[in-house]
Order: C-alpha cells, then sequence, then structure tokens
DNA sequence: CATGAATGAGAATTCATTCAT
DNA sequence: TATGAATGAATTCTCATTCAT
C-alpha cells in the first residue's frame, strides 16, 4: 500500500465526477483539482480523456465483479441457484458501491461519442461472458427432466432473470435500503422455484 | 407567408442539429451556420442557448399537439374512445414528423443541465394536463355502472394506455411504417373493447 | 478605412512574428499579445493557426504582385523587356517590403508539415501562372526571326533570368541597398541584348 | 562491446528521429520510446534536449570523419590529391551513412534556435579545421612553381572543390547509387589535372 | 430586425525537466 | 546507472454571449 496513490486519487476523483456528470460536461481541470494532482499526471497514466473514461468504466466493472465472486457459492452447482445468486450479488455489490453503480449507469446512457460507445460495449460483453462462463461452470445437470435442451433453458433463464433484475431497478431507482434487495431476492427465488418445478424431473 | 422567416430558419435548424446530437454537442455557431443567419440574430430571438432549447421543445410539442388535435373526433363523447385517439393520433404526429420525435426523444435523455432539466418536465406537465383536460371535457358518463368510481377510472384507462404505447414505442423504436401504427391501434382497440365491458353498463 | 482594424494587426503581428521564427516557433498567443487582441478574435478570422499562416503567405504575395504590375510598362509589347521589368520590379518590391520578404523565404524553408507545404507550393504556383499570363499578354512577336520557336524561347527566357534572379539573390541575401538593384539590373540588361541579337532579325 | 548499450540506444534513436522532423517536431518522448530507456536516462547522459542534438551533431561528424580517414592515403602528399581524397571519401561516408546524412541536413536547416545554430557552427568549423589541418599536414611543395602564392593557391582548390562538391550534391540530392560518386570524381580529376597544369612546374 | 466583430474563460493535450527510489 | 512518477506552463482551439452599427 503507497503513501501516495495519486493514481489511485485520480480514479477516485474521475469516478466521482463522471458519476455527477456527462462525459462532456465533466472537464480534466475538475477531476486533477478534486486529486489535488497535476494536470500532466493524468495524461501520463492515461493518454487521453476518453481512454480515463473507459478505464474507469473497466475498473468499475472489476471491482462489482470482485464483490460479486467473492466467496461465491460455486459449491453449489445448481444452475437456477447459481444464477440467482450472480444477479443478487452483483445488485447487491452496486448497492454498496453507489458511485460506481452511478458512474456505470451514466457511461451506458451516453451516447455522444461512438468511439466510446462503441469501447463501452465491447467491455460490458467481455465480463458479461466473463461471468456466464464462470456461473455455467461444472454445473450439475443431473435433474434436468431433458437434457437436449438445455440451452434454450438456460438462455431463458437468464432473460428472465435480466428482465426482473431491470424492472426492479427501475422501481427503485436511487433507494438503496436493504428491503428493495430482499424484494429482489424474493422474485428471484419464486422464480427459481417456478423454474425448477417445471424443468427438473 | 413572409418571404424571409429567420425566426424560422433558426428553429429549423435547432431542431436538425438537437435531433442529432445533445444539448452539449451542438454549438450556437453550428446552428447559426445551418440556419444562415448571424450570431446576434439567434440571441436577438432567444435570449440564450437554454432558452432556444426549451423553447425548440415547446415548439416541438405544440405541433405535435396541434396534429393531434386538429380534427380531433370530440364529436364521440365516450372517454375510452377519446383516448385510444389521443394516443393513436399524438403517435401518428411523432412518425410524420421524425425530426421532432428524435428531438423529444434527446430532451429527455439529457440529464446534464438540471435547469433544463426542471423547465423540461413543467412544459411536459403543461402539456400533458392540457391535453387530458381536453380529453376529459364534455364526456358522456351516463354509460357507467357506477360512477363513484371514475377518478379511478380514468386513471386506470389513462395509465394502460400509456403503457401500451411506450411498450409498442420500444418494440418499434426507429421503424416507420404505417404497419406499426395498425398493431399499436390493434391494442387499444381491444383495451377499449375490454374495458367498456368491465366499466359499462 | 476603418478606425479599428483589428483584422488588419492581426495580419500585421502574423507577419512580424513569422518573420522572426518558425511556425512551429511562433504561438497564436504571441500574434493576439502583439496584435493587442483577444483570443477568440484571431479564429474568428482565421479557423486555425495553419489557416492564418496560408493566408498571410496569400496576402503577402499579393502585395508582392499589387507593387509588381502597378504602373507596369505595358505599352512596351518586347517580351524580353517585359520578363526583365517583372523579375526586376518583383525584386524591387520584395526589398521594399523587408518583412515580407523575410516572411515568404521562411515559408520556403518550412518543411514541417506537409499539408503547409502543399497548399503553399499551390498558392505560389497560382501567383506564378497570373504573372506570367499577363506578362505573356498581348506580345509583340513581329520581330521574331522565326516564330516556330517561341515557345521555347519564351521558356529559356524565363529559366534564365529566374536563375539570374536566383544567384543574385543568394549573393545580395540580406543587403538592402539599391546598388544591389543596379548589378541586378545590369544583368538582366545585358542578357536582354544578348536574347535579342540572337533570336530577332 | 556491451550486452545493453542503453546510451547508444538513446543516440540511434535520436538520430532516427531527427533524420525525419525538426527539432521542434521531435520530442523526447519519442525518443526514449524509440530507444525503449526511460525519460530519465535520457536526461541522465544528456542534460537538456539541446545537449542532446548537439552531442548527435557532433558524433556525426565524428563518425563520417573517422570514415573519411580511416585508410586515407596520406602517404600522397600531393595537395590535390588529398583535397580530391578528402571531398571524395566524405561523400561516400554520406552516402553510407544515409541516416546521419539526412540529420545533418536538417540541423543545417535548422534556424529556430539560435543557441543551437551558433554551437552547431562551431562544431562545423571546428571540424573543418581538423580536416583540413590533417589535409594539409607534411604536404610536398617542391613541385610548385611558385611557392609565395601557396595559401592563395590552397584556398582556391578548396573553395573550388567545394563548389563542385555542393553542385554535384545538389543534382544527386536523395540519388544513393555509385554512379553518382564515379562521376563527381571524374569531375574532381579533371579538375585536379587542370590544377597541377597551372600551379607546378 | 439583422449583422458579425469582439471577448476571454476554459477545453484537452504536450512536453522538457526534476527527483526520489 | 536506471526508472518512471510528477510537475505546470504552454499550446491550439471552442464557445456562449455582448454590442456597436
Amino acid at each position: 500500500m503507497k503513501r501516495n496513490d495519486l493514481k489511485g486519487d485520480i480514479i477516485r476523483a474521475g469516478f466521482k465526477a463522471f458519476a455527477k456528470a456527462d462525459y462532456q460536461q465533466v472537464s480534466t481541470n475538475q477531476i486533477v483539482e478534486e486529486a489535488r494532482v497535476s494536470k500532466g499526471l493524468l495524461f501520463h497514466y492515461f493518454k487521453s480523456k476518453t481512454q480515463l473514461y473507459l478505464a474507469l468504466y473497466e475498473t468499475a466493472w472489476n471491482i462489482i465483479q470482485r464483490d460479486t465472486f467473492d466467496n461465491f457459492p460455486f459449491a453449489n452447482r445448481d444452475v437456477f441457484e447459481r444464477l440467482k445468486a450472480l444477479v443478487l450479488r452483483k445488485s447487491a455489490a452496486l448497492q454498496k458501491h453507489k458511485t460506481l453503480a452511478a458512474f456505470i449507469k451514466r457511461v451506458h446512457l451516453h451516447t455522444a461519442n461512438p468511439d466510446i460507445v462503441k469501447a463501452r460495449s465491447n467491455i460490458y460483453q467481455q465480463f458479461q461472458q466473463r461471468n456466464y462462463k464462470r456461473v455455467f461452470d461444472d454445473i450439475d445437470t443431473s435433474s434436468f427432466r431433458d437434457r437436449d435442451y438445455l440451452d434454450e433453458i438456460y438462455k431463458i433463464v437468464t432473460w428472465t432473470f435480466t428482465k426482473i433484475h431491470n424492472d426492479w431497478e427501475r422501481a427503485h431507482v436511487g433507494k438503496e435500503n436493504a428491503e428493495a434487495l430482499t424484494i429482489l431476492e424474493n422474485e428471484l427465488v419464486h422464480y427459481t422455484a417456478f423454474f425448477k418445478r417445471f424443468f427438473y424431473q
């Protein structure tokens, strides 16, 4: 742990600024002032404002992912339980890191710069793929009624949970209490039971 | 019809520019160049870029509203039919004025400037109120089974139609054919029948 | 004649600065400070530093050309005399406008920016063409021994005079006295006589 | 031969960069990146960008000089033959080291920084003096018709050969074949014979 | 109503140089 | 020797707004 983590200061200042305002609206001046760092240092670590923005985005997902998969119940090899845990833990992580959550939301809203849009969706897809690879790894398929339709089932479950999560997020936007998470959990538990009933023997 | 409608030129150039790019992204220079008008004239008619933006927003809704209520079937005093017509005609108007539709969508996405956000939602609410006042004016309530619950019924119908419209819009974003409108109409017709069945005698 | 010719001030400051130092070495800051003008005004009149540079180059040649052809002895329809006058008057004009001469020399030395190099040589060629078109207009060819070789003769004379001028310029670089011009004139007179002797009847 | 010749890497990278672009145009960053060396090391070996530039210039001439005088025919004590050999071997050395040749040309074009201009011409003169001192050392003057005019003769020959070399260089700029060198040699041989005829008994 | 000259703060980025390790 | 973090002034260019005419 370095005494002077100026790069970290820049990153933190960047999250703070870009969580509150749009890419365009935030100036590199603001960031270096907030970070109490020279103008040059920002461009020493990140070769442009755009690169900084994208690096922050990647860092944000890294943090969320780390929290999501830290102590993840991989022991449970049931696919529905795993997906439920993924959605729930990711939501919890985002609620824990409010600045990151706000930042990520803003990045997704950003449409002005096409290069950013493209790079952002590449980064996002990479994280998604990596997550699902881990979640679907070493799944126990023995309980399934009909193993010929595993792919379809996986997709339907993934989409359903995603939709449930999105609706919940929209409904609880800005709210941060634990109660909201319980509501989400109940919803997921309900559908998990539903899926097991239909797809398991 | 004036020979030189320079204010109109500014407005048209504004719609064009702000439909393609965000508030921040568009410069007043771009607009006056597109409008082939002097810099000063823009600030003569609109005292700031923000005021221009908001004036355009108001103008956009005025145009949509004019189209919506031109030849509106006020003769039909049935509340469900009127609401159905409102939604349908507004959708048609937005499909007709594609630039305005794109512009309005962008304005609603804009979050950077809080003053703009506030003023925009005031304008929007005013239009909504005025619309519903006209639609609910001189309604024939004689068919209702129970007139004690009119308020609740009105709200439910309004919300339902709004939701149907939003879902339809998301599903047909960018598409512009008449077929899409027919789909919306069928949906609305279906629910109109439904409401009549339950709420009328 | 405007009281406040700020654009002119920028141009004069530009000539002064770019005559003393290379394109890169001169900052737009220096120029606006020298011209006592706001930063924005430079970019109001010239959309970039490069455009300013090229506009100055064109302006410089315009001035030299004006001086060269002001009261030009077009009455004399002898091609050799005209060419002699062209070279001599151009040299005199450059000696009169020392800053312009220094500026032009620097522009020709500039090799760093390929866009500038290309645009500069286009401008230069245009001026050359225009000059020669005027000089060769309405020439009296009756004295020529053999009119079949007019093109070749014109070229040889032009090249010879150009070479004489270049050698003279290199030899008298920086010197500014009238004596130097006399030397050039004598040289040109000498060759003019030579050409007439061989090419006229 | 050291394993890690980092100073040499910097020098090579410097030649490469400054051969392609002007002093101003090349950044120390470019050089250290090309040399795969840290920023600090450049300033450890060369205390400033200017000092690096001048050190490179001196190094370049050292290399050219080494090649020129390696196996130089000092056995031949005839002054004309020695001068001929000097010009010819220097030209050959520059054709062999194309990057150095390009670099030296650029340095000579540089006018922006007066300190550099001054220091560069000092270095150049030193090399010239040293060269001529070696060439004129232990010359056999016994063949001369009249030894009172040795100084003048030396100067005339030196200037003549220099002029021949310059003209040849301008005519063959960029060309790199051995044929060009032969042309230069023939020219020099011719004038050497001429000088001997007039100045020897 | 109409022009466009004029402003100046502020934007992103570059760069030679220093210095602690 | 060797690293690369750190600096901050300087660079070109943008832009909303004002104002005299």
